[in-house]
DNA sequence: CCCACTATCTTGATAACTCAAGATAAACTT
DNA sequence: AAGTTTATCTTGAGTTATCAAGATAGTGGG
């Protein structure tokens, strides 16, 4: 129906009316890594295919229809990042790229065996929630660990977006569902000091805190 | 380096070179059910790039490095067709299209990983030899089942093209591996008759014959 | 040796996706 | 209100892969 390029589109537009509120052609521009002439020809076109509400200079906004597209690319995503972790033994930090590939190539049917194989799963291994088939998604309730004060959290999500992270966090134990205190919390140096059982303290930039959300324990 | 495109053509000729000596304009064009325009063009292409030796009018042949790349593309598939079938469980006539989608999109790394949970295999599920890393391809030494005489033998190779085929013999029960009878061969009413254990015979024509691959016993 | 047939090649067009550069509209500034 | 800045849009052009239609070269028959 789509192509992989439409499809990479509106996986965009989702992410920024979802964390930003809304999108704008600069903003996708920026996300997909092209110039702002590209993606205007492209809101004509999906504007055209009925999948976005787009008025030259005005704004754009996802239909029904291109949201559940959307959602149907994002649900593909997840499950195999998931099973790449699960199955294929790859580190939470590796799938991304991987699966930003295939998402676009897997069949309902082989993707229906993953999820089969994963027991139907409702989060990816980075704690993003898995659109059902039918496009609904339920949202993880949580703070972001920069704006939390000093407390006992649990992780619930860290985004996949910065592979180095993930890997820090990976090779110090921390993971989804891990329990730390926030011991110290210094805005002014942007460092947040985080504890666990009875190992060292950890120093953590409060930027790299922005990509980790928690929820108090 | 070379695109999916590419690849097909690649593939295409490699598949040529081996069945019928060499590969053609025309062959290549009804082998990826394209105009022979079309197939014109990418030769000239590809002897650019020097994947191919091409004289216009005169002929075409594989050079090695168009050939290491073939055989890439020839790994990744049956590699991949194997890991849906041993992994994935799928069966084995309903693996050729989603390979064909994989093959070019799959990460060496995650290949690999595939083929270490494989157990480094050297054959597909169709009984075709995985060329190795180097592409190196250890030939499978057999007749086709359309030539042979009355006499035992085991079915060492089928041919993926046909999955109506595969769906048969699944049904049949019989595999690679599989050892069997030729009781009886009509050539005047292209027939073949086989017969396994204590179950009843068999009935084949020699078109089907032609896509199985077998040795004595 | 010439004609006809077939395979191959060339040309002109199309579709999808992209960029660069210049035009225009909307939003701030003063 | 006019000027400046910034975001967005338009236009012209390039790339890759494709087809249709017409030109051309080789081959085989008479």
């Amino acid at each position: 129906m789509a192509t992989s390029t439409e499809e990479n589109y509106l996986k965009a537009i989702l992410h920024l009316e979802d964390t930003k509120g809304a999108a704008t052609v600069g903003d996708i521009a920026s996300e997909l890594e092209l110039t702002s002439g590209t993606v205007t020809t492209m809101m004509q076109h999906l504007s055209e295919k009925g999948l976005i509400d787009y008025v030259p200079r005005r704004g754009l906004k996802l239909r029904r229809h291109g949201r559940l597209a959307a959602l149907k690319v994002v649900r593909r995503h997840r499950l195999i990042e998931l099973f790449l972790v699960e199955i294929m033994k790859f580190d939470w930090s590796e799938v991304h790229d991987e699966a930003e590939d295939l998402e676009h190539v897997v069949s309902d049917l082989l993707l229906d065996r993953m999820d089969e194989m994963l027991g139907r799963p409702t989060h990816d291994p980075h704690g993003d929630p898995i659109p059902d088939r039918n496009g609904k998604l339920t949202l993880v309730d949580s703070s972001s660990l920069a704006e939390v004060e000093e407390g006992d959290y649990r992780v619930v999500r860290v985004s996949d977006e910065n592979s180095a992270l993930l890997e820090w966090l990976n090779q110090k134990g921390l993971k989804i569902g891990g329990e730390f205190t926030v011991s110290r919390k210094d805005r002014a140096a942007g460092i947040l000091e985080i504890q666990r059982g009875g190992e060292a303290a950890l120093q953590l930039g409060l930027e790299m805190a922005g990509r980790m959300y928690v929820e108090e324990v």
